[in-house]
DNA sequence: AGTCGAAATGGTAACGTTTTCATAAATGCT
DNA sequence: AGCATTTATGAAAACGTTACCATTTCGACT
């Protein structure tokens, strides 16, 4: 009952160890009588193969690990879910592990993964040091990074097209009348908070509006940074009528600072939200935002990490895309 | 370079693998001078050892799962963090899987975790069918549920005192002279949401406010249940001057519908939550709440599963206070 | 009937560790 | 010096699978 070995069960069976094994593995080898008799021993001894044993002869672990830095950042559970579900289906485990934005539990993450002999690590964290890469690669550890990617040469990287997004955004404000139109970016160390700050001002001056120094601020991608940014774009002489955020708690900061000011949104100025988080139906007024496909996000690292039947071995870049949601915080000017 | 076993690593120092095996796990048992030179094998090959093979001789996996239903519910990340710190420092590797409320799935998930043979199972799915638990407790996986706890023996059960964090709510709104309070639940199939409503129930009574079943209404732990409930409590005849949430969701709809009819919070109703997501102190006003750290609610499941040193074994059950947190949506009468 | 190939099965050697158990060397004690 | 410990090491047997090679059985085709 506790615990059967192969063995017990080829026992009972009245087979070989070698009969069992491909009764449970190649199907096709054994005998349909035989095969009968051998599922009857598995169930009634409640034969499970040990993934130990069966993983140190052939090489496969069927394990891929997960790497991010802080799971409770609301950016995360979607990708991860993602990740889990494909791989849940194709009969991959994940082991996951936290970084907390700290070198020695980003290295002892490391150590862990190789120890385990995963088949394959999806990163989705930026501070990660080139060694520990290095590592990784040196023992042939498939990998993936999310948004992050230091690209190499066979390294798998999923990158985001951050513009696409954010042309519509401008597009959607500018064909309601908005012509000074702020932005209130992330942090300029994060390099996705760069990239996003550059097609915001691409998308400017795509339509013909003059990039003005004044109506850009820098936030830090959460609420407090987004609140104190809006309050100062409120000061100007002329404030803006429209404002784009970095992300979607800076949106909610802005939202706050301009229900702080005795202000209206969408009625005094119209607020464009980035990533599309779950909450961001549920601000007040739900938020108009762009949304960065999580789930997808993790799919395609699971794909690009497992070359399934569907899905080629996707080596290289892959490129997620990004919408336009449109709901109650913008309107014509 | 690529992977090096024991022997590269034995052989390389002129020892046998068991002193290497030994250098490794209990460097008491070597002399000082060869471990250096095994050490010196060791980094200079970069020997990892494989976690397999050493988990198939000694019964021991060092790897624990965690079964929760979705994780991109906002009250989970939380918990995996808390174990998954505690874990990581213990040297334990964890196995995340979903089960999506679907049987299929929660019944793979359990295979899964059998064959991989870990060391312990933590859930925290209420749905989890019997004769699953039975299949984990029948091979002595050791078990802890999280606030789902159908108790059994041996078996360890994280349960949350609902009631500490609800009786501070009431006497802290009582003491601010309401008595028409409102209580908005739970589904009411949910256990954990049942308990809510009854701890509010015998706090009223504790406190001499005679219940009025027109008070309480049922939500769905969403915010769109907490806005339709909220709305049918405004329009009583006589409206409640304070309301409790079963959980923040609720409140935040709660809040929403507050806004909606022309009123505000907390001036003409007061407001309180429960769970402080991390949500909480970021809407607005900032929502006064009873909060229940799923961080330590990890950190005990995880002590649960592996006594050690500090904390010993805590078999049957362990309790997780709650306590209120006072922002802004709560003012006197 | 005899030979041949395919189908079905079994025996045994890996896989990379840790764990006995045994041995050799060093130390202490009288 | 001689014996009893302790301290360091090694050889070989597990652990539970799968992979490889060998063997048997069975039709089928000349």
């Amino acid at each position: 009952m506790a615990k059967s070995t192969i063995h017990q069960v080829a026992h009972r069976a009245g087979v070989s160890t070698t009969t069992v094994s491909r009764t449970v593995n190649s199907p096709a080898l054994v005998d349909a009588k035989t095969a009968v008799k051998v599922w009857a021993a598995i169930t009634e001894l409640e034969y499970y193969p040990n993934g130990q044993a069966r993983s140190l002869v052939s090489g496969r672990t069927r394990l891929l690990g997960l790497i991010v830095s802080d799971i409770t950042n609301p950016f995360f559970p979607e990708v991860i879910k993602g990740f889990e579900d494909m791989a849940a289906e194709q009969g991959f485990d994940i082991l996951i592990g936290s970084t907390d934005y700290d070198t020695k539990k980003m290295a002892r993450c490391v150590r862990r993964i190789v120890e385990r002999r995963v088949d394959g690590v999806a990163i989705m964290t930026s501070e990660m040091d080139d060694h520990l890469v290095d590592q990784l690669a040196r023992r042939n550890v498939p990998m993936v990074f999310l948004d992050v990617g230091v690209p190499r040469e066979g390294i798998g990287n999923i990158v985001v097209n951050y513009e696409s997004g954010i042309n519509e955004a401008v597009a959607h404000l500018v064909s309601l009348g908005h012509r000074r139109i702020g932005f209130v970016s992330g942090p300029q160390h994060l390099k996705s908070a760069q990239i996003r700050r550059q097609a915001f001002l691409r998308s400017l001056s795509h339509y013909g509006i003059r990039e003005d120094d004044r109506l850009i601020v820098e936030g830090d991608h959460k609420v407090e940074g987004g609140l104190a940014a809006m309050t100062r774009l409120l000061q100007l002489s002329e404030r803006p009528t429209a404002a784009l955020a970095s992300n979607d708690l800076t949106a909610i900061g802005m939202i706050r600072s301009i229900h702080c000011a005795g202000l209206t949104v969408p009625g005094d100025v119209s607020i464009v939200g980035f990533d599309d988080i779950w909450l961001a139906q549920f601000t007040d007024p739900p938020l108009t935002t762009v949304r960065l496909s999580r789930t997808e996000l993790g799919q395609r690292a699971f794909h690009a990490l497992v070359p399934s039947a569907g899905a080629p071995a996707a080596k290289g870049e892959v490129i997620v895309d990004t919408k336009l949601i449109i709901r109650e915080t913008t309107r014509a000017i």
